[in-house]
DNA sequence: ACCACCATGCGCATCCTGATCGTCGAGGAC
DNA sequence: GTCCTCGACGATCAGGATGCGCATGGTGGT
């Protein structure tokens, strides 16, 4: 699960990084607003922990900014311990849940957990593709009449390549996804999820680029 | 839509103020029984954030005394996490929800716009699904003639599920709308309660999804 | 008495692992 | 250019470990 972290102290953005990924994150440390805009647009985060003092401009700036582009991003801050006016201004500019520093890592990683179940919950959950229909909440997918079930794994294989059609994810980055941080796993997971998929999807579905990894076959095609 | 807060607690009642702003609600804080008697005097609230304790005595007793003036006007309240009996009385004296402390704005404000679009529409709080109906002020069920009660976490359980029909929940979200997330108390205790449930409701009324949560099975289903 | 929580053992779906087989494509010989 | 060979990569399959979820009973609190 990737998160950007945007914090200018560096010994406490080290901390964040390595006690996130610790908590099984995936996390991305910036220390500038400028940064974090560069970031932000190249998407692929799912939660922001954003500071709101930085050396470039306010935290607020950045999220303000944000909302008014339509992200619904979950926003976490981090706010003086005793900020209190801070924390209104923050839920006010958009911020979904706050923190004070200095803060415990498992309440911020609960707290993390938290808002990334919450923007499931709220986001569409929808992605189409030749015929498929793949619902995130219900982890199945639909073609026609027919309904597709699939295990956990196979669903987030499946669920990755469906984000970007067309694209083509490395076994690599899809091992990432499964498996987060940890070390690469030695063996062929990846091209046995990809078989299982391809049993229940039809062999033409998911196409295997050498070399490269593998994306969706184009539209029209079986 | 203009909401009254009845809450003491200044930086809470801040947090609240601007949340609902933010959320589409036009809110009003007072901070005493005495302030709340004449603002709800004054007509033109929707609805009414309640907190239990107050300086100049409960909250129980402002919802008592508005239920026996003949008032029908939507009551949320706000109970201390472990307050179970503050709900049941809560309940009883005429609330129409409750939220225990610390709860998220997103899902105060969902209630609200439930609790207002209840009594617009004079449409019940009912969830249906596969022939069952739950009633969320009564914490009870009715399938067919048959009336079902549940106990509380049960019912908070189920009721979660039934709002989000076909969506799988994981146990931590579970575990979240019992406990209020702070520590994920390491037990079983979503899986016994879902027991209990299937042993009520029939063992196909909630499936298990290994590795990801639970959902309601697709109505038709047993 | 009821409810909620915790602990334990078991059964089984799921996933990993590793071996084997199939396939692709580059390069060389003719 | 055509064919062949070879190496690398991917596909497939089956055995087996893992760990999840279920059931059940016990304990404590209300």
């Amino acid at each position: 699960m990737r998160i950007l972290i945007v914090e200018d102290d560096a010994v406490l953005g080290d901390g964040l990084s390595v006690g996130l990924r610790l908590s099984g994150f995936s996390p991305e440390l910036v220390d500038s607003c400028a940064d974090a805009r560069h970031a932000i647009g190249m998407e692929g985060f799912e939660a922001v922990v954003l500071d709101l003092m930085l050396p470039d401009g306010s935290g607020l700036e950045l999220l303000r900014e944000l909302r008014q582009r339509g992200s619904d991003m979950p926003v976490l801050m981090l706010t003086a311990r005793d900020g209190l006016d801070d924390r209104v201004t923050g839920l006010d500019a958009g911020a979904d849940d706050y923190l004070g520093k200095p803060f415990e890592l498992p309440e911020l990683s609960a707290r993390l957990r938290a808002l990334t179940r919450r923007a499931q919950g709220r986001a569409e959950n929808l992605l189409h593709w030749n015929g498929l229909a793949l619902d995130t909440a219900k982890m199945s997918g639909q073609r026609g009449a027919e309904e597709i079930a699939f295990s956990r794994r196979e669903f987030t294989v499946l669920a990755a390549l469906m984000e970007r059609p067309g694209s083509i994810l490395s076994k690599a980055a899809l091992e990432e996804r499964l498996y987060g941080w940890q070390e690469d796993v030695e063996s062929n997971t990846v091209e046995v999820h990809v078989h299982h998929l391809r049993a229940k999807l039809g062999s033409g579905f998911i196409q295997t680029v050498r070399g490269a990894g593998y994306r969706l076959a184009p539209e029209g095609a079986a």
